[in-house]
DNA sequence: CTAATTTGGTCTCTTAACGCAACTTTATTT
DNA sequence: AAATAAAGTTGCGTTAAGAGACCAAATTAG
């Protein structure tokens, strides 16, 4: 299949999706998030194959979303870290969730109540805000400068 | 054995890359965004493969991300529109644009700027918010529900 | 009316990626 | 010294992606 690479894209959306735009990056980053560093952990909790994690690792580091870690310990152990760049992807993980939750629930299962440490009150919606905070919606918003043509500029 | 699917994964996250986790789909739904509606539109401007193109729209069709409309006009024609549910992907192309953007920046391009068109500022970044709105990162989040402490939750 | 064009696909074929399982390596525990 | 564990690597079969040719309905051109 040769997937298409968008390295050089100048959309940066297309440049994102190609570091972690493929089916286990994401979750391999989410897991991270959740606290698993270890090679072990990925395999058994993704039920993914091990050259697949392998290869998903290595390129999750070479991007700077992970830092391999060698933590010496219980024999030839490493850890998988997010980096900065990794734990960016905050909101990106979480608009996400939301959105599954709310548009393709489990039937049998309530969503996962995150929540914020500080006050114990679930978190909010991930929404995009304008410059005063309130929620906008892709009709909204509009392209500044270039980039977009004219005709594009009014949003679906 | 071929991408492995998680319809019925119990983790929301997992479940919504199912429907647009794939390299395409949400750059068809971001250009969707940008106002594309038509199968050639697509094609010209991702430079995607027709057959592939099919597949994710008959998908995204399928999943509720975008609806087809029979517009009958200038012979066969036909426009994907998003409807509710895909809009409501806004706050991950959003995400991921910021996430691209902040650290995978285009070297001779400078990012989109979106903005408001109610106020002409330009948007803010997405950012996960408590209660109070103010912003929160990874660390700052558990898993209400149970004495599982987020980092060995592994079902989210 | 007929021919060319546009739109939206489908078909075939090659190649690349996925997944499994078996094997390797280094280090640790018993 | 043998067994276990972590972190891969290799080989191989299956599947899906991608390019490009082909197809069909409606439309416009002549």
């Amino acid at each position: 299949m040769a997937r298409k690479r968008f390295d050089d894209s100048n959309c940066s959306v297309a440049r994102a999706l190609n570091q972690v735009g493929d089916w286990w990056s994401l979750l391999i980053v989410l897991h991270a998030m959740y606290g698993t560093r270890r090679f072990v952990d990925f395999q058994q909790e993704l039920g993914i194959a091990k050259n697949i994690l392998c290869d998903r690792l290595a390129r999750l580091v070479d991007n700077g979303v992970l830092k391999k870690v060698d933590v010496g310990e219980h024999g030839s152990r490493f850890e998988y870290r997010l980096t900065e760049k990794g734990r960016d992807l905050f909101p990106v993980v979480i608009a996400l969730r939301q959105w599954g939750d709310k548009w393709n629930p489990a039937p049998d299962e309530t969503p996962l109540d995150l929540r914020d440490k500080a006050t114990g009150q679930p978190i909010q919606p991930v929404q995009v805000q304008n410059a005063e905070g309130d929620p906008i919606t892709v009709r909204d918003v509009f392209v500044s400068g270039d980039g977009i043509p004219a005709s594009k500029k009014d949003s679906a």
